[in-house]
DNA sequence: CAGTGAGCGAGCTTCCGCTTGACTT
């Protein structure tokens, strides 16, 4: 005896804490959680005071197995898990299978133990402070969990019903469909409107020149609608060409700006996807093998601050890298804008701040690349401020009341920038003042106008929503968790409710008509606010002031009011079919209708199946007008039978394929030339136009011309790996459900078999 | 690429959050 054992969540921290911790100490991971309500009806037994009944799911079984070994033959046990509240839980249910599993528990002593950074120091004070479990805060994640379980497992039945089967919807992922199809919404409704802005050019007596933008014109400011047509604008550059100007004032001020603060998960999906294109998932790969080899601490997590140790380790960095100048006279510290955030770990930097990426002992390109945003940022948020001059001058019109803007601003020193710039999106657009040298003027100085113009612009409506952008939008809410952000986009899209084109998200049709019924039906419950009440509920059980079950109560009662009642009233063909006013053109009796289709919606006949009249839309909902193939002059080369002709997809995507469809199904995305491959003798090739110059290519070998250079293959053939890897986890994912639809099948087939022998045999006992 | 839909009503689907692994073609 004499021993111990630690618990923690993660396999790669347990074998760090091991390291700092004497060899009476076991430290074992649990992988998470490792009790969970089974994904069946009654999980949460709501006619019975919302019992929860978790189960061991099989992959825990071998942890806990683990534990439980441990665990008898040591006699303190230590629950090192996470310490926000799913962590908390975590303790709560590891202790409660050792209780059932280890007999004589009660001898050993069980202390609740928790730290935000993995360091020697941090640790051994967290094992001489232990505490008890908090069991309000376990009780809080215990409401967080019956409530999702119940909004998910009642919600996504009454779409089965009303729209289709396989659908789903829930707390987290209808919030993000909800923002992704209201933004597209909002693209469908917006107007542009036309708008002109009016720029002069200027010459000093030296010959300098100088930009400005018109800042008063007749007494008036300029504001953004000042000019609304051409006439108008044409009209102002002709008055304000003839004059002579003279700079009536200049004004300087020091700007500072500050770093980023330093990573979190969201700000690293954001960054990485703003500078490398990497999808939030591949982010998540890449960081989790850095992780792992031990180069960056915890990568899903909301806190900003970061170890001391690493604080000084990092301005030690920069004094030698960079000299005195760049290290400001105190640490930075930042603050968490997020709401909801938890902070169980720290902010995610390089374990060793010293380790320069180019030194990383690591030959995966993302990982590289990764790391190397990851330590550029961690270094940058503790170098000093960059400085810059920013002026404005003034130029007035002689004579007269309008006056030009001049505004331009020099970096005086670099500071953070020289290692580090944030990425910037659609929020965020580039100003385009920077570094913008003005030449010296004098005050009185009189210029001469070289060139007065107008530019037409029209506004433009908000821009769809990225992976990034969208991951940002949830945070700010407080929806979904640093693990959750890659899933939520995952699950999105699995239920083909969205689709993802140049980056960006595209609500498909069943997408928006879930959105519509459920924002519809049950407002309240898909609401951008609703976690954040629901938070703070959670906050309120965690600190005692509340009890779970009666909060659940409030929740449930109302909740399960509004299913039942809409289950009745709501009518299906109401959800999933739209008038359109239209006679059917086919039958000339029926009325048009758009129907939702297996894919996407479509305009039908409401007499069906009396009438078949059927016929595809736009996203707009009007109707497709099929335009005749143009014509390439090239013969199929699979049938021989007819031409290939230019064609337009139903997403306007231009396509070429064999004007004998449907009999020959040939089709190619590049247009075909009327060469045979010198490789294979296909007896067509492609020409695609690339920013570098026209490539032709085989469309059935790997034939090209210019072949690719050394780099394009080594990133096509990374490409192709990802993409075969990528596969490859769909169809075990795909095969893993298979397999659990069959041994669910088996033991349901089972059960009944036992069940079946159980009535016999009462019959024959009877 | 195009295909699509109703209703008898068997039996299936589904949540969020915590963490990694890897039975073979």
């Amino acid at each position: 005896m004499g021993k111990h054992l630690v618990i923690v969540e993660s396999p790669a921290k347990a074998k760090t804490i091991e390291k700092y911790l004497g060899k009476d100490y076991t430290v074992l991971a649990s992988y998470g959680h490792v009790r969970d309500l089974p994904s069946k009806n009654g999980a949460v037994d709501v006619d019975n005071d919302f019992e929860m009944n978790y189960q061991v799911p099989a992959d825990s079984e071998k942890q806990i197995k683990a534990i439980t070994k441990v665990a008898k033959e040591s006699d303190t046990i230590y629950l090192a898990t996470d310490l926000d509240r799913e962590g908390e839980a975590i303790s709560w249910h590891v202790l409660e299978e050792l209780k059932k599993r280890v007999k004589g528990f009660g001898s050993r002593a069980v202390k609740r133990i928790a730290f935000s950074e993995i360091t020697k120091s941090a640790i051994q004070n967290a094992v001489s402070n232990p505490r008890d479990l908090n069991m309000t805060m376990v009780d809080a994640q215990q409401a967080r969990r019956a409530l999702d379980y119940l909004v998910g497992f009642n919600l996504s039945p009454v779409l089965w019903r009303k729209v289709r089967g396989g659908l789903s919807a829930g707390r987290v992922q209808s919030v993000a469909l909800r923002l992704i199809c209201e933004r597209e919404n909002e693209i469908e409704a917006f107007v542009p409107e036309e708008y002109w802005t009016i720029d002069g050019q200027f010459a000093t007596s030296e010959g300098a020149k100088l930009k400005g933008k018109l800042w008063h014109y007749q007494g008036k400011k300029v504001e953004k609608f000042t000019f609304t047509n051409e006439a108008q604008a044409t009209a102002a550059v002709q008055h304000l060409q003839p004059q002579t100007y003279t700079v009536k004032s200049i004004e300087q001020k020091k700007v500072q700006r500050r770093p980023a603060a330093p990573f979190i998960t969201s700000t690293l999906q954001q960054d990485a996807s703003r500078k490398l294109g990497f999808a939030a998932r591949r982010t998540m790969q890449a960081a989790q093998r850095l992780y792992e080899a031990g180069h960056i601490t915890y990568m899903r997590t909301d806190a900003v601050n970061l170890a001391n140790e690493a604080i000084a380790a990092t301005r030690e960095m920069i004094q030698s890298s960079f000299g005195a100048d760049y290290v400001p006279a105190k640490p930075v510290f930042y603050k968490g804008k997020s709401k909801n955030a938890q902070e169980a770990h720290e902010a995610i930097r390089p374990t060793n701040p010293g380790l320069h990426p180019r030194d990383l002992p690591v030959s995966d390109a993302d990982q590289k690349r990764l790391y190397d945003l990851i330590w550029k940022r961690t270094i940058a948020c503790q170098m000093a401020n960059a400085i810059m001059d920013q002026t404005a001058i003034t130029l007035q019109g002689d004579g007269s009341d309008s006056a030009f803007r001049a505004s331009g601003s020099v970096l005086r020193f670099d500071g953070f920038l020289r290692v580090y710039r944030e990425g910037r999106d659609d929020s965020n657009i580039q100003s385009d003042e920077e570094d913008n040298l003005l030449p010296d003027v004098k005050e009185g100085e009189q210029v001469t106008v070289a060139q007065v113009d107008s530019d037409q612009h029209f506004t433009e409506p908000p821009p769809r929503y990225s992976e990034a952008s969208l991951v940002k939008a949830l945070e700010e809410h407080g929806i979904g968790r640093p693990s959750t952000y890659a899933s939520i986009i995952g699950t999105l899209q699995d239920r083909g409710y969205v689709r993802i084109e140049q980056r960006r998200f595209f609500p498909e049709d069943v997408g928006r008509v879930v959105n519509k019924f459920l924002t519809e039906h049950f407002a309240q419950y898909v609401d951008v606010g609703f976690t954040a009440k629901l938070e703070d509920e959670l906050d309120a059980i965690a600190r005692g002031e509340e009890k779970w079950k009666p909060m659940l109560r409030k929740f449930w009662e109302p909740f399960t009011k509004l299913v039942v009642e809409k289950t009745e009233s709501v009518r299906k063909r109401d959800v999933t079919t739209e008038e359109t006013g239209e006679k059917c053109p086919k039958c000339d009796e029926g009325d048009v209708v758009i129907r939702l289709g297996r894919y996407g919606r479509f305009k039908s006949c409401n007499r069906y199946p009396d009438c078949d009249y059927a016929a595809p839309i736009n996203a707009d909902g009007t109707e497709v007008v099929k335009e005749e193939p143009k014509s390439t002059g090239v013969t199929c080369p699979q049938c021989n039978n007819a031409e290939i002709g230019e064609k337009k997809s139903r997403r306007g995507k231009v396509f070429y394929s064999c004007n004998d469809y449907p009999k020959c199904k040939y089709a190619i995305w590049d247009p075909p030339l009327k060469e045979a491959c010198p490789e294979c003798e296909w007896p067509i090739i492609t020409l695609k136009s690339k920013k570098s110059g026209d490539v032709k290519k085989c469309p059935s070998c790997e034939w090209q011309d210019p072949p690719m250079t050394e780099a394009e293959k080594k990133r096509s053939l990374a490409a192709k790996e990802r993409f075969a890897k990528m596969r490859e986890a769909k169809a075990a994912k795909a095969k893993a459900a298979k397999a659990k639809k069959a041994s669910v099948k088996k033991k349901t087939a089972a059960k009944k078999t036992t069940a079946k022998k159980a009535t016999t045999r009462k019959k024959t006992a009877a």
